[in-house]
DNA sequence: AAACTGACTAATA
DNA sequence: CTATTAGCCAGTT
């Protein structure tokens, strides 16, 4: 029940929330980007807050890699639960992702740099 | 249609 | 370095 999404086209008949999907699905593995990248890559620069919007519409076994995508510091954003943020950790630290004390990774290690 | 809400960010202090 | 502020955008009310 209570589970709809937006329906609303806003560029021919793929909504925003796709077009986020479809670019980090093809983020590989061992690699992140951040929320401005996506948005960059989608054509809005500033629709950074979107991004995290359509990710939260996720549910933890999305066939979207959600957990490839940290925020500008390379950090993890929280998100009032927390526990999510722990699964998003340790999935990271599988793929071989290796976070400093302070709790941010190297985003120029490990960001994946998309066409070029 | 106006106001509100966020897994954001860059700029200031 | 940390804390605050204002701007931005898509989707929901």
């Amino acid at each position: 029940m209570h589970r709809r999404m937006a329906q609303r086209p806003t560029t021919g008949n793929e909504t925003f929330y796709d077009r986020v999907y479809r670019f980090v699905r093809q983020v590989p593995r061992g690699s992140v980007v951040t929320y401005g990248q996506v948005a960059l890559e989608l054509g809005s620069p500033a629709a950074a807050r979107a991004v995290g919007y359509a990710l939260a519409n996720l549910s933890l076994a999305a066939d979207v890699p959600w957990w490839r995508v940290v925020n500008a510091r390379g950090g993890i954003s929280y998100r009032g639960r927390g526990i999510a943020v722990q699964v998003q950790r340790d999935r990271l630290e599988q793929e071989g992702i290796r976070f400093r004390e302070d709790g941010t990774m190297n985003l120029r290690e490990f960001r994946w740099v998309t066409a070029r």
